[in-house]
DNA sequence: CGCGCGATTGTA
DNA sequence: ACAATCGCGCGT
């Protein structure tokens, strides 16, 4: 198997959360297959942290491949991949890994397992050694929702979920 | 500088 | 149904 390049990261956020679904996230010792995906885009998109440019949401507004964590209700930590082109902000968050014996169904689980918080910030999937995703031979099916937790834009379906047969 | 609230989760 | 818990974003 072989790490995804820029070029993956790099295309429309909802492509890149669907194209998410299946493939292994290798971060440290841990090895998982993403099973949900949740969009985020920018000036469209009221739910995005960067419907509006800030310190924070700056980030989104960089190059793909880009690791972005923010801390969510004072007490987790939210794992997205900014993706599109610099100038084009857009983040899939990661809520769902499948790991060989638990399953995180969540993304405030899947950062306390793995122990991501804000020091993570920032890194370049496309570079790393022991941060990164590898491609995936096999397609898997997955139904779209609308996304999780938030009150603006609740009718977009840009949730997107790994049929449970297929894990 | 103060204040309300959130891309959540475990417990009741 | 609700508390826990705190950094961010916006208004003053």
């Amino acid at each position: 198997m072989k790490k995804l390049p820029y070029s993956f990261y790099e295309k429309h956020v909802v492509e890149v959360a669907k194209d998410l679904l299946g493939k292994t996230l290798v971060f440290g010792g841990f090895k998982g297959i993403i099973t949900e995906t949740e969009a985020y885009r920018g000036a469209d998109d009221q739910a995005s942290h960067a419907y509006r440019k800030t310190k924070r949401s700056e980030i989104m507004f960089g190059p793909a491949g880009i690791v972005y964590v923010y801390m969510i209700y004072g007490m987790y930590y939210c794992f997205n991949i900014v993706t599109e082109s610099e100038g084009n902000p857009g983040a899939v968050l990661i809520r769902g890994l499948k790991l060989r014996d638990i399953n995180l169904n969540g993304p405030g689980k899947i950062c306390k397992h793995l122990g991501i918080d804000k020091n993570h910030n920032g890194i370049d999937l496309t570079t790393k050694e022991d941060f990164y995703l590898e491609d995936a031979t096999a397609q898997v099916k997955f139904k779209a929702t609308p996304r999780i937790g938030i009150t603006k834009d609740v009718d977009k379906l840009w949730r997107f979920v790994v049929d449970e047969r297929e894990y």
